[in-house]
DNA sequence: TACAAGCGCCTTTTT
DNA sequence: GGCGCTTGTA
């Protein structure tokens, strides 16, 4: 510990009573917890079962663990409470669960169960899924947890309108029926229990330990914080460690109030501030604190580095996305060249959709690359068809893994059957499995209908009877096979049967690697154990020590750090992103947390790409470089590239205003603090024309639904090149031997031959299918 | 009842 | 661009 700097050795030294520890970014705040917690079972002898540390991800708890089980051992690491906010209510809850008024099997629903709950309401009540979104529904039943009101007890929606209390109140009781929570009861339940001064759970877990502390306070709601407020209640050894300036959930319900009050709840805590960064070179420290500087109000303190100046900072301007993309990639070769570990590159956007040109770019130049978090593995369908049985086998009441099963594979068991089936239980205020079990004993349905649904209803049974003498990876085969969803795939051999089991066989190989890392945190193997790790993934925990790329979103990247940073889509209404009501402050401010954050995880060089254009959702976007850019320190900086003219004549920021070549669109209000005049000539044209909001130049405007043809990489002219113009009057289409297309069934194929004739056809080759002859309409072209 | 195609919708960040 | 839902057809 003799390398610890003075504010770290007290943290790490102060054994009792309250602690706030402001750590700034880079400043050895994980080594500095972890000798914390090694000093606590060394020198003051504490069952390691009787401390407690809340981190952000699984991740970062697993990390913690194994350091600090290479420091202690094996054993004590073992012991050790560590675990993210909603995986360690899990765990409580797992004990306590008659408390909750759950049973010892209850599962986790995430969003897309939430939503299907929600339309299953919907449907029948007979509400509008416009009027009642399901999204705008659970946003106010989430926010009301969050607030610590359960609205099956308090009515939700300020008690205006009925039937969103309604909606709230039922969804409780579906959720209870189900034998399920969301994410939010997790803590809702277990923050009940700690809090009821007179039941026996909450005496209990009130004593339970002996130290709390929690990571990236700055990130916790006002539930999680009264949690840890009441399990530290007897002891008061709290300790939270944290920074305002990375505070970037918000929107999640996390409260920055929380840890800038921390004082007041507990007027004795020590303060502790971290203010050296080891990590980062001056010029980046120097850059992050730029962007930070300008925040509306920030807990006074002061980061700085011993560390040389570095590289400068390079703030690179491109055309567009594709530009860009190919920037990063040539850049990423070089330093590849020069011996760069890609385990220590990492590439950062602030919207997963940005995420896919990369990727092509990173493709074509044999970079190989990891992307965390995106279209997830457990989102799959065939995976949560999967999830779906095994859930439903470890806990028959949820309704939602039912429905979603019932008739898959496909058994005969269609709309009207299951429409029927929860009218009636919708009648005795049943879960489904219990409906279709009373349905079966008195015969309710027809006779083949009938023998449908009890041939499923016995499948589950066999299935569960399986459980007891299966490990869980040996359950999913025997799904599987006794289902028919294996062999239907096998049947089906296309190219996209063959994608679905090779993911099926990866849900197994999950399963065993659950199957043998399970005792390592001394968990107990159970199938309930595998789908409550499962429903608490978080993108990061995804991450692989693998020689690669990482891609990731600016949220995904807290807590991590990488030695070269890309951080791209640095432009207004990118990043900041452009949100819906984009005049909030403090939503501005936590944009510009957030590209504190991004600066910050760089060790020794930062990219940071801007473009003048960009296609995302379907549009072209023409942009101006983001605000954040004017405040990094110019000495920092080094300044390449430029905007081309071509780019930003048609100007204006143009959710789709561009294409409408209009001039009417006023520029977001939060923008008007923005001063054009950079330095750059290439930017001067962009923030002009987009702060005058100049009409469009009459050759470049478009029509509605009229587009240009993409072009080629690095051509402006696939027209000339082009055999084939195939056009339908509004969207012109080029096609040319060569060309990459896309089909929904055969997959990624060539182009042989363009025929022309009354309808525009082409003859592509798939691999797998070989050649076939189809219009061209129906293909996707790359 | 099952499947395929088409349409309309939205489009941040995540435990 | 992509997804989920609805519609239409075998």
């Amino acid at each position: 510990m003799t390398d610890l700097n003075e504010p770290q050795r007290i943290a790490v030294a102060h054994e009792s009573g309250p602690l706030l520890i402001f750590a700034g970014a880079g400043s050895g705040k994980t080594r500095t917890i972890t000798y914390r917690i090694a000093n606590l079972l060394a020198t003051h002898r504490i069952a390691p079962y009787r401390i407690l540390a809340v981190t952000f991800t699984n991740k970062a708890a697993q990390e913690m663990r194994h350091r600090l089980t290479s420091i202690v051992g094996e054993e004590i690491g073992r012991d050790l409470w560590i675990g993210t906010f909603h995986g360690t209510c899990a765990k409580l809850l797992r004990r306590h669960y008659e408390a909750a008024g759950l049973t010892s099997s209850f599962i986790i629903y995430d969003d897309a169960d939430q939503k299907a709950v929600v339309n299953r309401l919907l449907r029948d009540l007979g509400l509008d899924d416009k009027q009642y979104a399901p999204k705008y529904v659970l946003s106010l039943i989430g926010a009301a947890k969050r607030d610590g009101i359960d609205p099956s007890e308090t009515p939700l929606g300020d008690g205006f309108d009925r039937n969103l209390v309604k909606l709230g109140e039922e969804y409780q009781a579906v959720l209870k029926r189900s034998n399920a929570v969301d994410f939010d009861d997790l803590l809702l339940r277990v923050l009940r229990i700690v809090e009821d001064p007179d039941g026996p759970a909450g005496r209990e877990l009130r004593r339970k330990f002996d130290h709390v502390m929690v990571d990236e306070f700055q990130d916790t709601n006002m539930v999680q914080y009264r949690i840890v407020r009441a399990l530290s209640a007897s002891t008061r050894n709290l300790c939270v460690v944290g920074d305002d300036d990375q505070s970037i959930y918000r929107w999640r319900g996390a409260d920055v109030r929380i840890i800038r009050g921390f004082r007041t709840d507990f007027p004795e805590t020590r303060i502790v501030k971290l203010e050296q960064n080891y990590r980062s070179t001056a010029n980046i420290v120097s850059a992050a604190l730029g962007v930070i500087a300008r925040t509306s109000y920030r807990e006074p303190k002061e980061l700085w580095t011993a560390e040389p100046a570095g590289e400068p900072v390079v703030v690179r301007a491109v055309n567009d996305e594709r530009a860009e993309a190919s920037f990063v990639a040539s850049t990423i070769q070089r330093s590849r060249q020069n011996g760069a570990d890609p385990r220590s590159q990492a590439i950062f956007y602030r919207i997963h959709a940005q995420s896919r040109v990369l990727e092509e770019a990173l493709r074509g130049a044999a970079i190989p690359y990891q992307i965390i978090g995106g279209m997830k593995f457990f989102e799959r369908a065939e995976v949560k068809d999967m999830l779906s049985y095994l859930r439903l086998i470890e806990n028959p009441q949820s309704d939602t893994d039912l429905m979603r099963v019932i008739n898959v594979p496909a058994r005969g068991i269609g709309g009207k059957t299951v429409s029927r089936l929860l009218d009636l239980a919708a009648e005795n205020t049943n879960s489904l499995i219990v409906a279709l079990e009373m349905a079966l004993a008195d015969s309710q349905f027809s006779g083949s209908a009938n023998k449908k649904l009890k041939s499923f209803f016995d499948l589950l049974n066999d299935l569960r009877v399986a459980k007891e003498s299966l490990t869980p990876a040996e359950l999913l085969e025997r799904i599987l096979e006794q289902t028919g969803y294996r062999s239907l795939l096998e049947k089906d051999d296309t190219a996209e049967s063959d994608a679905r089991l090779e993911n099926l066989a990866e849900l197994v190989g999950s399963l065993r690697e659950y199957e043998a890392e399970a005792p390592d945190t001394g968990e107990a193997l159970t199938l309930a154990g595998y789908l409550e790790r499962v429903a608490l993934v978080a993108a990061v925990d995804t991450m692989e020590d693998a020689p690669a790329v990482s891609l990731m979103t600016v949220h995904s990247a807290k807590g991590l750090e990488f030695d070269q940073v890309w951080l791209t889509g640095m432009e207004e209404e990118t990043f900041p992103y452009r949100g819906l009501d984009g005049e909030d402050p403090e939503e501005l401010d936590e944009e510009r947390r957030l590209a504190y954050v991004a600066i910050t995880r760089a060790r020794k060089q930062l990219f940071i790409t801007h473009a003048g254009a960009r296609f995302l959702f379907g549009r072209t976007k023409y942009l101006s470089p983001s605000r954040f850019l004017d405040d990094l320190p110019p000495e920092a900086v080094r300044r390449e590239g430029e905007v081309t003219p071509r780019q930003s004549y048609l100007g204006g920021s143009s959710w789709g205003g561009a294409s409408r070549g209009s001039s009417g669109r006023a520029s977001p209000a939060w923008r008007s603090g923005y001063t054009p005049g950079g330095r750059n000539p290439g930017w001067d044209q962009t923030s002009q024309a987009s702060a005058g909001g100049r009409v469009a130049q009459a050759s470049l405007q478009l029509e509605p639904g009229e587009r240009f043809v993409e072009r080629e990489e690095g051509s402006d002219e696939a027209h000339v090149d082009a055999d084939f113009d195939v056009s339908d009057g509004r969207e012109p289409i080029v096609v040319r031997p060569g060309q990459k297309v896309r089909h929904k069934k055969f997959g990624r194929g060539i182009v042989e031959r363009v025929e022309s004739g009354t309808t525009p056809t082409v003859v592509a080759r798939f691999p797998g299918y070989g050649p076939k002859r189809i219009v061209a309409e129906f293909l996707e072209f790359e």
